[in-house]
DNA sequence: TTCTTTTAGAAATATTTGTTTCAGAAATGT
DNA sequence: ACATTTCTGAAACAAATATTTCTAAAAGAA
């Protein structure tokens, strides 16, 4: 019949995974983790790291095809039979089963390239000091971003608003940015998402805002916005990748990064703020349930 | 004293080959034979491989230091887990003048290990079907996402919208979803970003597509949305992080090597459509000079 | 809401694994 | 050849591991 006997443990975890249940897809997670060695254990062992019980162990060796735990222990020995005596090491890539020159391998590859380019030449205390003010309550934070990093101004925009007031996320059409900076006070910070190509209205935002006092963050690529001369900190994300465009993975990273850490900073007050949130979220489907 | 913790299960064999017994020395060959997953198993097992009895298996455990026979296994258990563990640049520090503990290379750390227990489980060839179907120009495109993964759904649109046409976002309230369902038709592809807390209107919207006989490709992170049941292919992307939030960083390097090769498939067209952008982007700063 | 279905772990049970004991076999020395 | 020592596995025992059953809790449908 369906004899799923040729298939690997993580295929059938893959194949099957969305009719697993929450306890068990949490399970495979964690065989998943550092898979295969994760789950040559007793049955005891790894449900205790997966925290769930052992009948849920059994339950899911079951909905994979295997007779009880034992069973699949025993496929997965012998996968770590064949891939040890493989002398090819084949563990020194990203997607094992597709080759070095899948897209997949060198994008992950570029990737990774980028971020160990850009971290190295990040100054920690540069970073710190984004932090603390991106921190500071007592300043207004205005977010505006280009026509392609106008996604990561939005991405940064949503989280912080979790985690602080007095914020504004800049309209993306230019004509409206005098109005903002009518708004913008001395003292207040001003994150620019700029990279290739520069745009020129942001130069000029750019300008005016530091004209008014404001103190300037910019997140740019490794050549540098025009802006960057206004800039008090700026991060250079080396952006290069297999492909017609710029990667703004790193970028990414490194926002992600910086709202980890200013979330760290006020914690006491982000933690409220998520609460009401969810909260309001509660409210909102209630809402809906008449409509 | 005699400490001999440290060393391998091999190790110790040889150390004390000499003072081993026949019955010993038999069993220790057939561990060493193809080791160390051969001393996986039950030690009934290993005993009936070796022709020995199972007393002399827990005999030379003592002899070679071990409390008993667990605790033998538990060695090879953990010596299979090192020589498997993905060497991947496990790369020393990031941000080299930050210390360990500083959250650009915790963050970073994060970072890499998602994208090796990502890309470990993505299957190329789901890969390879999901890029295929995104370059047809037969199929209409649909995008959408929820709340925190909005973002993600932008910037792929962006994206995507240089490399072909008939492409859609659907507007992220939900209120108006089903007028957008109106528009799709049997063939055309819905691509849902839906991470944790899922979001029960894009499980809907999945239903509701799914029966227009709408091909769903499905971002999401390694619990799976709800939605994952009706998808035909979905990424399960590592979304953890040393913050309260989860990190999209993998996610949006899945898309952007999505993007970088529905690109490549395309390219003809791509390179035309990304030429008359340039013109219309030149045309509008030109036309901006005389307001 | 209220009812039904699904899910998940505690507890009981069955099964297997690992250890110890012990007596006979093999080896070694005299 | 005989005595002594060492080695080995059968069998009894102890200790886990694995499975099943069952109920409370959670999720979903009406």
């Amino acid at each position: 019949m369906n004899d799923t006997r040729d298939f690997t443990v993580a295929e059938r975890i893959r194949a099957k995974f969305d009719d697993l249940t929450r306890a068990e897809r949490q399970l495979a997670n964690t065989i998943r983790k550092n898979y295969p060695a994760s789950g040559l254990g007793s049955i005891t062992a790894i449900a205790e790291t997966s925290d769930v019980s052992t009948p849920t162990v059994v339950r899911m060796a079951k909905k994979l095809g295997f007779k009880g735990f034992p069973e699949l222990q025993a496929a997965l020995r012998s996968e770590v039979e064949a891939t040890l005596s493989n002398p090819i090491a084949k563990h020194n890539r990203w997607a094992e089963s597709a080759p070095d020159t899948h897209i997949l391998n060198r994008f992950a590859d570029a990737v990774m390239d980028n971020m160990r380019q850009t971290l190295r030449q990040i100054d920690p205390q540069e970073f710190d000091a984004v932090v603390k003010l991106l921190a500071d309550k007592d300043r207004s934070i205005h977010v505006v971003g280009g026509r392609l990093s106008r996604s990561l101004a939005d991405y940064f925009f949503t989280h912080m608003q979790v985690i602080r007031d007095h914020l504004t996320l800049v309209a993306s059409n230019s004509n409206t940015w005098p109005h903002y900076v009518l708004n913008m006070r001395e003292g207040d910070v001003l994150v620019v998402f700029d990279v290739r190509r520069y745009e020129r209205d942001i130069l000029r935002l750019a300008e005016m805002a530091k004209s008014k006092g404001v103190t300037l963050i910019l997140f740019t690529d490794q050549w540098g916005s025009p802006a960057a001369k206004h800039a008090t900190h700026s991060f250079h994300c080396r952006i290069e990748a297999p492909s017609a465009w710029d990667s703004s993975v790193v970028t990414l990273s490194i926002l992600e990064t910086v709202i980890s850490a200013v979330q760290t900073e006020n914690w006491d007050e982000t933690q409220d703020r998520m609460k009401d949130l969810e909260d309001l979220f509660d409210t909102t489907k209630l809402f809906k349930k008449f409509i």
